[in-house]
DNA sequence: CTATCTGTTCTGAC
DNA sequence: TGTCAGAACAGATA
């Protein structure tokens, strides 16, 4: 699933839903997923939610943190009294709990937080708050491409330039990591080379400053573009409802392969691989 | 049926 | 240090 629009989609769901609510048990059903003694969350309150790039962090009272990455197949969900199975999740299961629920927390208020996973990448972990940023993962995030107030260091456009500037890569793979810019994935490099007529195979420090300033607007465009449709669901991303997200209907190139260009242009979408990725353009109008 | 695809990140090799 | 292929895994699709 995940790049940060639909990070971002869940944290403000989880904002809106758990926080304030206590933890009354945690239930550990997969231990591969899930690192910490839960113990250290019973009893506990969630005070916060933040997000670093496409991973989010769960804050509670007692100094202790969870921290979770849901990779691609992973949906945290939530559901209480009046918040039943109305909404519909896909794959099916339409229910929850499922076989792919691997943690539940059980919160107050008769309400609970799955955390579904399919293909097992996913993790959840409970640590001290003050630990969470030492994780590899939060410890080696570049510049947020959408900062929020939690963020190590937002991204802009002097920042950008010199970034890129340096790198040997090609600017599609060079989008996606994660070290150099947190947030951006597959989907969203696609649609933001797109966005900026740029071809994904060239190299990042060739690029033009009008280039990288036209790629740093689109990147910026596409992914508040993106947030404002929740997300994307081409697997199973939901939201905290389980609800899906709508970019899909509105990509501009990933996904394309072999459909006319969204300019007719006259192009037509290609489909290559960049670094082990699918890689979708239009070789009549990104050069 | 087999083969290949999948939105991520981490490790190990060069 | 930077870059890249492959692995971790399960399921959908061709």
């Amino acid at each position: 699933m995940p790049e940060l629009p639909e990070v971002e989609t869940l944290k403000l769901g989880l904002q809106k839903y758990i926080v304030g609510k206590k933890i009354l048990s945690v239930l550990v059903k997969d231990r591969k997923v899930f690192s910490g003694d839960e113990k250290n969350a019973v009893g506990a309150t969630i005070i916060a939610i933040r997000r670093f790039a496409k991973g989010i962090v769960i804050d509670l009272d007692n100094n202790y943190s969870f921290a979770i990455h849901i990779k691609l197949t992973g949906q945290l969900i939530f559901r209480d009294e009046k918040i039943k199975d109305l909404l519909v999740l896909r794959p099916s299961p339409q229910k929850v709990p499922n076989a792919f629920t691997r943690v539940t927390l059980v919160l107050s208020g008769k309400s609970f937080l799955y955390f579904n996973e399919v293909r097992g990448f996913a993790w959840m972990k409970l640590l001290k708050t003050k630990d969470v940023l030492m994780l590899p993962f939060f410890k080696s995030l570049g510049p947020e491409a959408i900062a929020t107030s939690s963020s190590k260091q937002a991204l802009t456009l002097p920042l950008f330039e010199s970034i890129v500037h340096k790198s040997n890569v090609a600017i599609k793979p060079f989008l996606m990591d994660q070290a150099k810019i947190g947030g951006v994935g597959n989907i969203y490099a696609n649609d933001a080379c797109f966005a900026a007529k740029i071809d994904p195979r060239r190299k990042a420090k060739i690029l033009s400053k009008a280039e990288i300033q036209t790629l740093f607007d689109s990147l910026l465009q596409v992914l508040k573009k993106a947030l404002h449709y929740r997300g994307s669901s081409e697997l199973n991303f939901v939201d905290v409802l389980g609800k899906l997200g709508e970019y899909q209907k509105h990509m501009l190139v990933y996904g394309r392969k072999g459909k006319p260009c969204m300019r007719d242009d006259g192009g037509v979408i290609e489909k290559i691989k960049l670094t082990g990725r699918g890689t979708y353009f239009c070789d009549k109008c990104q050069k």
